[in-house]
DNA sequence: AAGGGTGCCAACCGCCGGGCG
DNA sequence: GCGCCCGGCGGTTGGCACCCT
């Protein structure tokens, strides 16, 4: 072909990838320095770097903006403005990092996807005992096809809570789980394909089917736990919309070994780490009904 | 001590839309 | 109007460190 199209393939071939290096840094920041955050092809058009205009941004853009909050973990308040606006915004991570200074769409991509994936994999361990904990979490492809009907998903209700009503949310907290008696078992309707005859099930709420979407999860916070709250249904669906399902106790959950074990499910058992203080939440208010969802 | 599971992060890929010739 | 280039964005992957058994 044509000249043009020569060099274009000569230099794509010269493209560097991988990890930066320090010197590649420096480099792009004289040039941000020099001429702003703009102009990236330029730099690889100026034989400044072997990076595509592309990389060069995106490095900039995500590590070496002078502005980035790095090596700072998510806040609890940070948690709640991520999960408050992607309840609004859906996966719109660039505009969500837009309400969180010192964030890039990426970190909040990233801070979303870890959590997914551990409230999928709390979710598993709960419902599907017998699979729980034994697939390596880079097959996130597994995480886009969930075995289960109501995991968290990318999509979530509209919320209009203010923050401190959201807070109050979680704060019921309840330090056992309450299992139902085996032979007492309800079959969980969208829930789980374990077989039923097999394991004793932990009370679990039936998610409302057309409001799938579980957006309210803090990270780190006890899910699991609050699910025998009594007040658990009405805190977070209103109870008339919800029946109850029951879910199988992971083999973890009721290895316990003590008779009361057979019953009763140490709450710590439950939770992850790094759970927000109780006092976090001391405010107790109702969150609205799914009806009130918009 | 070793191996597997998990969390976190950096970087790439593909798609899309806007600007420009 | 069309094609190309560039930048922006969301999704995905791979690596590494840490923790637990």
């Amino acid at each position: 072909m044509d000249g043009k199209r020569r060099i274009h393939v000569d230099e794509l071939r010269d493209i560097k990838k991988g990890p930066w290096k320090v010197e590649e840094d420096q480099v792009l920041i004289h040039h941000v320095k020099k001429y702003g955050p703009r102009d990236w092809s330029s730099i690889r058009s100026r034989g400044l770097l072997r990076r595509t205009g592309k990389s060069c941004r995106l490095r900039w853009v995500n590590k070496l903006r002078p502005d980035l909050k790095t090596g700072v973990k998510f806040s609890a308040e940070d948690e709640r403005t991520v999960i408050d606006l992607q309840a609004q915004f859906g996966n719109k991570w660039a505009k969500i990092a837009t309400y969180l200074p010192g964030r890039t769409d990426n970190d909040v991509k990233n801070f979303w996807s870890s959590r997914q994936k551990r409230l999928a994999r709390i979710l598993h361990t709960s419902t599907s005992p017998s699979s729980s904990s034994t697939k390596s979490h880079k097959t996130t492809k597994h995480l886009q096809t969930p075995p289960f009907d109501f995991i968290p998903s990318l999509k979530a209700p509209k919320l209009s809570l203010s923050r401190e009503q959201e807070f109050a949310a979680k704060s019921q907290l309840c330090p056992t789980i309450e299992a139902v008696p085996f032979g007492e078992v309800v079959y969980p309707n969208p829930i789980s394909a374990v077989p039923v005859d097999q394991q004793p099930y932990v009370s679990f709420p039936q998610f409302p089917i057309l409001q799938p979407d579980y957006p309210l999860l803090l990270e780190g916070q006890d899910f699991i736990g609050r699910l025998g709250a009594p007040s658990f249904l009405d805190d977070e669906f209103g109870h008339s919309a919800l029946g109850t399902a029951q879910v199988p106790i992971a083999p973890s959950f009721q290895a316990s070994g003590t008779s009361e074990s057979h019953d009763m499910v140490d709450i710590d058992s439950l939770i992850d780490d790094d759970f927000p203080p109780i006092d976090l939440f001391d405010q107790i208010e109702q969150l609205p009904s799914p009806s009130h969802w918009s």
